[in-house]
DNA sequence: GGCCCATTTGACAATGATTCTCATTACCGC
DNA sequence: GCGGTAATGAGAATCATTGTCAAATGGGCC
């Protein structure tokens, strides 16, 4: 529980690209997205490891990691907060939201059940007032 | 909105036969899993038939799709009350469970954000207690 | 600075779910 | 029963993701 049990691994130059990417935008992004991009940016990273390095972030909780409705991993670098999604099922936009209520009532539920070494997935989808006007 | 207004499509063997295997069971079943259970019954039906007459029925939402952790596609035929999953990550005992309390809070944080036409996804993963003793 | 060695990387094969193709077959209305 | 259309099946094709393994690299130590 101290702050040395970090597993790491080492600062290569090719997580530090991906570390970047992330960096840069806000939304969800696929694997093969990000690795376009840091192509584009002339990063030069085998897709095989962005797939490893985001796998990584994800076991450290550094990245979000949500499916898309066709079951493709989408990844974003993920405030430090632990949180749930509402996304738009139209054009994708994302809001964070926390629900504290929704904690208590999972442990509460996994409890009755004798569950133990929780974690949970929360998504809501819905349409977002931009795509509803327009 | 009468109930003359069902695109259809053919009642034909296969598809009896997979709305049938759906009744067999409660919880989420993939397509593979679902393709086998048919095989097993001695019903004859190919596995592209399998996920066409899935996908139909989840357009008609005559049945719920959700996704695993790593992506892939289940199925459940819909129970007519909305409810979640407390899922044992070892041995993928499930069971169902329902929370007012979370139904209210989701309206309410897409109320709040003026996000519409909502739906929500879930899903609980822990240890349970047969897996933790075992 | 240079060496040792475990870790990491990259190219490519392999996997596995899902979808597509297209010739054959089975329903439905007549 | 017949005809035509929608549905099916077998297998190929697709596509994201993961595994393999030799080569490269970073860190720590002298």
């Amino acid at each position: 529980m101290t702050s040395t049990d970090r597993p790491a691994g080492r600062p290569t130059r090719q997580r530090r690209a991906v570390a970047e990417v992330l960096e840069s935008f806000d939304d969800f992004r696929s694997a093969q997205e990000i690795h376009g991009l840091l192509t584009a940016r002339g990063q030069t990273v085998g897709l095989a490891t962005v797939y490893r390095t985001l796998q990584r972030l994800a076991d450290a909780d550094e990245v979000d990691v949500l499916r898309t409705e066709e079951g493709e991993a989408v990844y974003r670098r993920c405030s430090p907060t632990h949180h749930h999604h509402l996304v738009c099922r139209t054009c994708g936009a994302t809001v964070e939201v926390e629900g504290p209520a929704v904690e208590r009532w999972t442990r509460a539920i996994a409890d009755e059940h004798g569950y133990a070494d929780l974690s949970h997935h929360l998504e809501i989808f819905g349409t977002c007032p931009a795509c509803l006007s327009g």
